[in-house]
DNA sequence: AAAGGCAGTATTGTAGACACTTTGTGACGA
DNA sequence: TCGTCACAAAGTGTCTACAATACTGCCTTT
């Protein structure tokens, strides 16, 4: 077992960790590592020898894990990591539509406007990045993200932070680091960014909330055409 | 302890429910039955001699309807049923706009025939009671929830269906069940729901979503201005 | 009298063992 | 050859006990 930041979810500042918190940031590990894919079995004990801790924390860490979708459970059987077909990432970008539009209405009517400031400066320096490298795909890791979340922060609403801030990110990355990572739309991405951003900026409530909505539409739609290219194997699939 | 029907979140369908299920509807029992009001503790261990089970499933039992928000919890110190004022319940409604409203939408374009024919079908029920009953209030219990949780079901969406039907509606029963039962909107919010089920049985996606959205929002407006009434106690409020 | 430290208590966090359920395998019979 | 039954193995569900932590009240000290 390797060393591995835990970006928790953890109720804590200082380095004192749950047992629980670090076993569900480990999960999370491994799928992000690809060391546990879509349909794999997670094993209580094997991840509690991996962890050299007891049973209990991991079972905690693996039901929280259920909760957001990450994982499946079936009763007396253990868990699994959730396998998304087409249709489950269709429905989990449609919450993400209403929800994240929502959230691009409520921040045009109540971020700062330092903290609209900042956003833009974000965006100039996504700009910058993508400039550089020669990948037309949005600059590596979570800066896309980045952007998507400075929203969900701005809209001033925990519960919506909390379903796109946490759990339905785990989804989407899981299914984003299976298909390739949008490779194409980074300069459009980008583009539609920076009009979002500017209806806030500007205070446009509807006009953010549209522009939203469309971008997480586009998004889809090339996200499922990249699933489809790449094959459905059509196994079953959970959620 | 008495009984208590489990309308469980359960994984099973025969009798045989997991310790945790029915510690989880045990809590929720206490909640909806006034033994425990919003900022009260939940001791593992008192939940656990009432059920005369150990502290492992109350433990994940609490956990669980944490992740839901219904509870909070604090390391080392326990975990207290959520209080919410009226900052919280507006979040919580938007978040219920936002979903419920593109639930409509989709269900406008997803649900069967038969299934707008027992739509229709149930407001005329729902019309039915109103007219008996001398109460200006929708009907008993969880009727007003009927036809949102049938357009939740119609969307074809596990996930908006699971947030809004399960989590929320646990947050939502929470409030309502303080602050009254939304008195003097009755006929009003039938009228509402005849308008959407007429948008969703025609066919019509966007005039669904928009009605829908507007009944939210008169919804929540009823309710935050009956909070106010009420007075809030304005103490320390989570979430 | 007020403030700070010190035990004692209550409650959560963790561990390990046992019980039960499900799954897979192989023998047996039709 | 196929179906069925019994048995073994693996894994989860639950319990009890112990450790660590935070709160409470009292006592001491200034």
């Amino acid at each position: 077992m390797e060393d591995f930041q835990t970006t928790a979810t953890a109720s804590l500042q200082d380095g004192r960790l749950l047992l629980a918190d670090r076993a569900t940031d480990y999960i999370r590990h491994l799928i992000a590592l690809r060391r546990l894919g879509p349909g794999d079995r997670v094993n209580e004990v094997d991840i509690a020898s991996q962890l050299q801790i007891s049973r209990g924390p991991v079972r905690e860490a693996i039901r929280r894990l259920c909760s957001t979708g990450l994982l499946v459970g079936e009763r007396n059987f253990g868990s699994r990591v959730v396998r998304l077909d087409e249709a489950s990432v269709q429905r989990l970008y449609e919450v993400r539509e209403a929800l994240e539009a929502m959230a691009a209405r409520l921040s045009a009517e109540r971020m700062t406007q330092s903290e609209k400031r900042a956003l833009v400066v974000m965006l100039g320096e996504h700009e910058a990045a993508i400039a550089d490298g020669s990948s037309d795909a949005y600059p590596a890791g979570s800066t896309d993200w980045d952007f998507h979340l400075a929203i969900l922060r701005g809209a001033r609403n925990e519960i919506a932070w909390r379903i796109c801030g946490h759990d339905l990110r785990d989804l989407i990355s899981l299914v984003r680091s299976r298909h390739g990572t949008m490779q194409g739309r980074g300069k459009r991405a980008l583009q539609e960014h920076r009009r979002i951003s500017e209806a806030i900026a500007e205070g446009d409530a509807d006009l953010a909330g549209l522009l939203m909505a469309k971008h997480i539409r586009a998004s889809r739609e090339t996200l499922v055409a990249l699933m489809r290219r790449n094959g459905e194997k059509a196994g079953p699939t959970d959620l």
